[in-house]
DNA sequence: CAAATAGTGTCTGTTAGACACTATGGC
DNA sequence: GCCATAGTGTCTAACAGACACTATTTG
C-alpha cells in the first residue's frame, strides 16, 4: 500500500514537470531528458560579431548597414549563419570576421560573449545567435572590407546613447560586449589587444581612458602599470616617432590576468548609490 | 570499465579531427548571409547547469549520474533540451532548474555562462549547449529531486581534479563556472547568492574561503565588507542559534558591483604566468 | 567560571593619487 | 632657446594585513 501511494506520487510529480515519458521510461531508474523518445526541436544558429578597437584614440565599435528586410536601413552587427551543421562556432566567428571585416581572427583577440536566443527576436523565426567579442589595433582605413562594404567604424558612445538604430537586439549585445571590455580590462591585459605589437605605455593608457570613458594620470599610470608582474615587457630600445621625448616600446606579456588589478574608478561604473 | 574508458577515447578522438576538419573553410561569400538564397542548417540546442552551492561551508556542484549511452555510467551537468522552438533559452534553465533539482530559479541566482558548440561534443549529432551558472543557498537535504533522481552534490575540487568522469565536455563547463564564480565574488555580490535571505558575516565570509579555497581573517573581513557602500545592509536585530555571542545579521544591499572591490590573494589565481 | 563566537582598536608597511621636477627629442 | 612628450621623485592620506583586546552568549 505504502509503495504504491509512493509511486502514484513519484509519477503525479513527475507529470506536473512534464516527465511525460517517465512513465514510459523502463530501461533504467535514472532518468535525464536526454534519454526520452521525444524529438527536440531545430533552430537555426547565428554568429554575431562585436568588434571593438581604437580611432584616433576613441573608442569604436564596427556596424553594418543593412540593405534588406528585417531592419532594413538599421545599421546591424555583422554576423551570418553557421556555414553547415558540422561548422565550429568559433570558426563560423572568424569566417565572418574575415568575409566582413578582412581581419584576421588569429591574430586578434576573441572570445564569445554569449548565447542571446529570445524568441522573437528575429522576425522571421528562431534564431539563436551566438555573439563573439573581437578586439582589434586601430586600423587605418575606414575598413578594408572584402566586399563594397557598407560596414563603418561607430563611436561607441553615440551607438549606447541610443541614437543609433540597431537591428534584432543588437544594441543589448553591444552594450553587454562594452561592459565585458570595461570588467576585463581591469584584470586581464586585454588592454594590450587595443594596441598593435608593440606599443608606448601612453599609448596603452589612452585605451584605458577610451574604453573606460575617463582621465587617468599618466605618472602614475606608469608606475602602476610596471608593477603589475608580466602585463607588458620592454622591446629593446625607442625609436618612434614623436613630438617630444622618444618613448620605449612595450609588448604584452606573458600574464592573463593582472596581480593586482587596474581598478577602474569609482564614477565609470556608476552602480553605488548614496556614499 | 575497460570498454567505457576505450569508447570515451575514440569520441574524444573523433572530436578532435572531427574539429580539425571545418576549421578551414572553403565558403568566401561576398554580402551578408542573411541575403542568401541558401539555407543554413538547423541545429539541436540544449541547456545545461552548473548548480553551485555551500553544503556544510565547502563548495559543491549539483551532477547527475547517467546511465544510459552515450557516457553511461559517467556523470554530468543536468540540462536538457528546448521544449519547443519557441521556448525561451533562460526558460528552459529554469524549468530543468526544477525538474532536476527542484529549485525555483526565480527566487535564485542564475546567468548565462556561454555557449558550447564543438562539432562532436555529442556523439549523437551536433548539439549546441548554453550553459548556465546557478548558485543556490546551502540547502539541507541531498536533492529535494523531482525523480528518483541520481543527482548528487559533489566537492568542486573533487571534480575538477579530474577524478571524476564527466560526459560530454561538462568538465570543461565547470572549470569555466568555478572561474566566473571566483571572479565574479570578487566585484559582485554573487557571494550573498549562497546565503539565505539573511546571513552573518562569518557565513559570508565562509562563502569567500570555499570559493576561493583561501583562509582569510575575520576581523579583517569584518571591517572590508562593512566598508563596501551597498553590499550588505544590516536587518534589523540578532538572535541566532549559536553556541558564542549572537551574531549581527544582514541582507544583500543594493549594488550590483563593488567598490572598491573584494580582491582574492594571489594564491588563488596561480602564478599569474601563461600556462 | 570556561569555552566559544562576535566584534573593535591599533599598529605597520604598502599603495593610490597628486603633483613638482627632470629628461630628451624636434624645431 | 621653446615646445612637447617621456619619465622620476616625493609627499600624504588611505588601506590591507596582523593581531591584542573587549563583548556577549551558553553551559
Amino acid at each position: 500500500m505504502f509503495i504504491l501511494f509512493s509511486a502514484l506520487g513519484v509519477v503525479l510529480v513527475a507529470q506536473h514537470l512534464y516527465f511525460y515519458c517517465h512513465v514510459d521510461n523502463k530501461r533504467s531508474s535514472v532518468v535525464s531528458v536526454d534519454e526520452e523518445p521525444w524529438s527536440p526541436p531545430e533552430i537555426l544558429v547565428a554568429v554575431d560579431l562585436v568588434i571593438l578597437t581604437l580611432r584616433a584614440s576613441a573608442f569604436h565599435v564596427l556596424l553594418i548597414k543593412r540593405g534588406i528586410e528585417p531592419f532594413a536601413g538599421c545599421e546591424a552587427l555583422p554576423g551570418g549563419f553557421l556555414n553547415n551543421a558540422g561548422e565550429d562556432i568559433l570558426a563560423a566567428a572568424l569566417r565572418e570576421l574575415r568575409e566582413e571585416a578582412d581581419l584576421d581572427g588569429t591574430r586578434l583577440h576573441i572570445e564569445q560573449l554569449g548565447a542571446y536566443g529570445a524568441p522573437g527576436r528575429d522576425p522571421r523565426g528562431r534564431v539563436l545567435s551566438i555573439a563573439y567579442l573581437a578586439v582589434a589595433p586601430g586600423l587605418p582605413q575606414p575598413v578594408a572590407g572584402t566586399d563594397a562594404s557598407s560596414a563603418e567604424w561607430r563611436p561607441v558612445g553615440h551607438v549606447l546613447s541610443g541614437k543609433v538604430n540597431l537591428a534584432f537586439d543588437h544594441r543589448q549585445i553591444v552594450e553587454d560586449a562594452v561592459e565585458r571590455a570595461r570588467t576585463k580590462l581591469e584584470h586581464t591585459p586585454l588592454a594590450t589587444a587595443f594596441c598593435g605589437e608593440k606599443f608606448t605605455i601612453a599609448e596603452l593608457m589612452r585605451v584605458y581612458e577610451a574604453v573606460w570613458d575617463v582621465e587617468l594620470d599618466l605618472r602614475n599610470f606608469y608606475r602602476k602599470v610596471q608593477s603589475v608582474p608580466n602585463f607588458i615587457e620592454p622591446v629593446g630600445t625607442d625609436r618612434r616617432p614623436a613630438k617630444g621625448r622618444p618613448a620605449r616600446v612595450f609588448r604584452a606579456g606573458s600574464a592573463v590576468t593582472l596581480h593586482p588589478p587596474l581598478v577602474r574608478p569609482e564614477s565609470s561604473t556608476g552602480t553605488g548609490e548614496k556614499r
